[in-house]
DNA sequence: CATGAATGAGAATTCATTCAT
DNA sequence: GATGAATGAATTCTCATTCAT
């Protein structure tokens, strides 16, 4: 029974077995890490992790949340608000890249470990759409704001195959490690996008 | 110990397990599944999975690597010779785009399950890099056949561009189950890919 | 991960094991003895044996020194300390005969199969070694003490084979069920001894 | 159903096997040789074994008697005939010492691995108890050869007795790796039973 | 509330023995 | 007779979860 922490020691006792569990899960996987391990690490007791959490799972779903909403709130969220909408289309599809490029510099090997449970999990995968899904959301309410400038019909679609796009490209460039140079990629990332969404600029 | 089965009878076995495996791992993925339970599923003792293979592990590599080499050897392999190269430009990104949908209609379940491990087993990782190599290559050499009518300069870092926006484009359609009509997403994926890799067509 | 007792109950229950593995050990041997069975003896469960030792071969080292240490405190410890020294070299033999055949009426059984282990496991063989070495400087120091009514030069070397003589004689008796009177034996045993070691008396 | 060799080339096979059983049973040990390890030491099939033995064990029991009879027929068996009953006390049981540690020199490891089992199996006491038996009965007949300079009553007792402590000083020369010079260990043992079994010499 | 020892179902793996070819 | 692949019971060990203290 997964008891809401009131006061301030429980608060602190679960973002400790959160990080804890994060650490571990990133360094040696989900299937791999033990509770006994998770509780060592985050200094707390066995049965206290059974206070805040429902089972192994329970953990890996908050720790995920936790990551999640770190990349949503700390780079997606802002994504629509400081985007650099009187710039050229270049720019503002470059402003988006740079953004995912950001969020995927966070904790490389705990999203390896999210995407290869998503899979399976339900929460999993809820979450991870969730993330996905603020990004979305951030691309396509940025192409929204400049719609007159925009080619594409569908700006749903349009994002989704973007922003699948551009995760995809950063996944092979920070979990993989491809030989090309990174930026070169990233700029003919940027070229695409910029072809297919935006209409070509007069002048050029 | 594992057996390299000469006679015909062994290699049947052996072919029986690996169906066995492909089924339950796709089912319930390679960490719920057991050994007792693959050997069932194969009509086979216990003893007889240890005589063919080394442990589970060796058998989900084996699994993923005549997965692999179905999809490599169906229609990676193929994708070269039957492309339709005096089509237009849209043709042949959407002949492109299909053969990617062809491979992932093989057998999403085992992908997804490839995919998860991919990330801890680095046996796993090989294989999904020649998989997904074997693809970006075939779409490489289509553009050197065309080059003519091709915008880009570097033909390698533009196939693993587009490979990778056609493969995500895949997984988020066929992994995930997304609210849009497939259709509408591959044309616009094509209409994607097709403006950035060639050049205008005059009549346009 | 084998954890150390530190209270009473734990304690308790690691005796237990240890009391359950004695008896199984001696009536089956130690191949025949499966860990769900010395669990079961123990009234333990499975999980709480790997929680005291290591695996069975440790279970087996333990149980072996906590006979072993029966043994040299119970009886050979004692041995010079209460030796008759004041007697006749007949009785002095008699004496250190009769330490040894207390020691081995304590647990045939077990002691049979620590002498089948000896030879393969080097901890077992440590361990009986340093049995028959705390009966062997027992002697020695009861020897040392009536050096002057003593034949041989070399006391170390007398030591040594007496009490393997002894030894020997012991297994055969209790171990093997020879049909000699027991008694007869020792008799022989005795004299055989006190011959080797003593000057004759004067007087006989 | 072990059948019986008939031809050149069965028997020949059997003692193949037999060869590898002794070789691996004195190198590894009865527990950890494998049926299928025998077989290819023997350059046999398993079948093959199955055909001449009714189970691991029952091969280990051949080994043995296999070994036995060769300490029998070959030392202890000719111990009577080739005794020097015309020389003095002293060399009457040093010849007696010397068959036993010829016989203690021929195959060590496998004695090691008879004696761990001897305990156990039926069988192998049965054989254990013919080969010491086989030694005793020929210090008997020696002693009764010479009965007038014997001091001892009952040869049959004295005999167990000094056969035992004959054998255990072989075993802990050869099996345990006294730090004591053997041939001093030896000289004693023979100083110990020369004293107890025969009248002191009168010149002496 | 906290603790961490106890639990025991479940998992992987081995190997003596059989038997179809 | 010979072969060696097949068998599956038996064994060891792990670890998520519970619960008495």
């Amino acid at each position: 029974m997964a008891r809401d922490p009131i006061q301030r020691r429980s608060k602190e006792k679960k973002r400790k077995i959160i990080v804890a569990g994060m650490k571990l899960f990133s360094e040696k996987g989900f299937h791999k890490t033990g509770i006994v391990e998770i509780a060592e690490e985050a200094g707390v007791s066995v049965g206290s992790f059974y206070g805040y959490f429902l089972d192994k799972k329970d953990l890996l779903i908050q720790v995920s949340q936790a990551y999640g909403s770190n990349i949503i709130r700390g780079i997606y969220g802002r994504i629509t608000e400081e985007a650099p909408l009187s710039g050229s289309s270049h720019e503002i599809v470059k402003y988006i890249v740079d953004s995912a490029r950001q969020a995927h510099t966070l904790s490389t090997e705990l999203h390896r470990e999210m995407l290869a449970l998503k899979n399976r999990e339900p929460e999993m995968a809820k979450l991870d759409k969730s993330i996905t899904c603020s990004f979305q959301t951030g691309v396509e309410s940025i192409l929204e704001n400049c719609r007159d400038r925009i080619k594409i019909q569908d700006i749903r679609i349009a994002s989704k195959l973007v922003t699948g796009a551009i995760e995809e490209t950063m996944h092979s460039c920070f979990l993989e490690h491809s030989e090309e140079p990174k930026d070169r990629i990233f700029e003919e990332l940027i070229e695409m996008c910029t072809g297919y969404l935006f209409k070509p600029t007069e002048l050029n």
